[in-house]
RNA sequence: GCACCCAUCGUCUAGUUAGGCCUAGGACACCAGGUUUUCAUCCUGGUAACAGGGGUUCAAAUCCCCUUGGGUGUACCA
């Protein structure tokens, strides 16, 4: 049997760094296998996917050169390969209405007020937090007539009560071991008739014949449920394999917060998909001869599930930089050039307006843009310290504004956007009772390296929250 | 809280599946030197790790147990 594996990404905001590490990984077993990739788009929450989010994670595949061989765009013998069609022809509800005759789920009518009081009195006596189950055992007859009744209510799967769950995941030594009384009975189907991402993925990973699941780690806990779903139905269990996840530089799960997560960034920013595949390639998979520098196709070539390591590796930009560097440099004049007008094109109508102005031949937007692009940014101590300011007060000054707009965004009262930014700067401002001369003056050197930029709170959200931050606590130790 | 996963230089890793070839190798970063008018590239060298404790064994980074540390999950999100 041919090898079958999927990437299924939820169409929720920015395409993930994580997303493309999974494809790559999914990728290059594919076809290391001779193996099909399929893309198939879980849109079943329906308050939080987005057509754009959508389009913007087929663009990014394509961008990395990660070419499916079955999805939504293109089609196939299985799809359709969005799961929101997948509702409208009735797929999931069939197998959850299979699931509730064979007595293996059951509609439960607690509302999301009774389970939240549920759970909070589960951690007010220190018990495990779990639903309690007590519609499991309603009879089939108040359980119809409630439903005939039009009582709001979803469809839980029942877990068995006692036993265990082993499962031997190829990366790891020992098998996963699980008791089943830590199981949950978990949502199948919402109330509003979608199903859950227990069920959906189950089932349509039986219906479009995937063989492998590679998959990040914050899957193993449902693993159980992802197993017994495929049991009960009578589907043939797939092998599911999970990888560690990437992490931050303190070892949490990478997050826009402390890293560039969204992948449009680094072709905006200039990046080569090459470089951020190689790389990739190389946080939790190593190459055989202990080369650095190998394209697609060598990953392709050189892949095997079992030089992959379980570990969530730290996503180290320093070491992307690098590879960038050699790829870029290895490029012909003429690709370089193509590469160049690319990615000055996906940023153009963002930042020309904001330099226009200050421009009076077309070769200066290099000189007017650079601090959008720049790594490092060098300072002139006497352009950093405005003039009635001392060293103390400037660095007080950038210190507050770092802690402060974190706090901010933190709490979710601040979106990296100008008109935002600007509220957060004024307030601080105020607060501090710092005149805008000095104030802006300082911040706009810090962040920019230059005492000319364009508009303090346009160029700073053009910027990048990431960069300005990352640019300013690069200067506090510098500034005496 | 409860459950599960993980553990080699600061970081990515080789070595672990088949215990000896490991006085633990490579790469990034960092430091020093060389090339370069400068910077970068490039070249050379250096600092730096088997989390701790018990076993098993003639022999353990490699196998087992405990501790510690880190991570994830605990949603009508995926």
């Amino acid at each position: 049997m041919s090898v079958r594996v999927r990437i299924a990404p939820s169409p929720t905001g920015d395409p993930h760094v994580g997303t493309a590490y999974i494809a790559l990984l999914n990728y290059c077993f594919a076809k290391s296998q001779g193996g099909s990739f399929i893309l198939r788009v879980e849109d079943t929450d329906q308050g939080r996917c987005t057509p754009e989010s959508k389009q913007a994670i087929m663009d990014c595949m394509r961008w990395l050169g990660l070419e499916y061989d079955e999805g939504p765009d293109i089609g196939g013998e299985h799809g359709p390969y969005e799961q929101s069609q997948r509702v409208e022809a009735g797929i999931y509800k069939k197998y959850s209405d299979q699931l509730v005759e064979q007595g293996d789920a059951y509609p439960c009518f607690c509302s999301s007020e009774d389970l939240t009081t549920m759970r909070e009195a589960q951690r007010a006596a220190g018990e495990p937090i779990m639903y309690d189950r007590r519609c499991r055992d309603l009879s089939k007859e108040e359980a119809q007539a409630r439903i005939d009744a039009g009582d709001s209510h979803v469809i839980r799967m029942k877990t068995p009560l006692e036993g265990e769950h082993s499962y031997p995941d190829r990366l790891r030594k020992n098998p996963v071991v699980k008791q089943w009384v830590d199981v949950d009975d978990q949502v199948l189907l919402k109330a509003d008739g979608w199903p859950t991402y227990h069920l959906a993925a189950v089932v349509d990973d039986h219906l479009m014949g995937i063989t492998h699941v590679i998959r990040a780690e914050e899957w193993l806990n449902s693993l159980p449920k992802h197993t017994w779903l495929n049991k009960q139905l009578g589907f043939e269990v797939p092998e599911y394999i999970h990888v560690g996840l990437l992490r931050n530089a303190d070892k949490s799960k990478i997050s826009k917060r402390k890293n560039p997560t969204n992948v449009l960034w680094y072709r905006d920013q200039g990046y080569l998909p090459g470089a951020l595949l190689n790389f990739l390639c190389l946080l939790g998979h190593s190459h055989p001869e202990e080369r650095d520098q190998f394209d697609l196709e060598e990953m392709v070539r050189i892949f095997d599930l079992s030089r992959l390591s379980v570990a969530g590796p730290v996503f180290d930009m320093d070491k992307l930089k690098f590879l960038q560097g050699l790829w870029f440099r290895d490029l012909s004049p003429e690709q370089m050039c193509a590469v160049i007008h690319q990615s000055l094109d996906y940023r153009m109508d963002e930042l020309l307006p904001l330099v226009a102005e200050r421009m009076i031949t077309g070769g200066d937007f290099c000189n007017q843009a650079d601090i959008f692009y720049a790594d490092d940014v060098r300072w002139q101590m006497q352009d950093v310290i405005p003039k009635g300011w001392d060293a103390n007060q400037t660095r007080k000054a950038l210190d507050t504004t770092v802690k402060s707009l974190r706090k901010l965004i933190k709490k979710g009262k601040l979106e990296w956007t100008a008109a935002d930014i600007e509220k957060g700067i004024k307030d601080i401002a105020e607060k501090n009772d710092w005149k805008p001369k000095q104030y802006y003056m300082t911040l706009r050197v810090a962040a920019t390296g230059r005492k000319d930029s364009p508009p303090l709170f346009e160029s700073l959200e053009a910027i990048g929250q990431l960069k300005v931050f990352k640019r300013i606590e690069a200067l506090l130790p510098k500034i005496r």
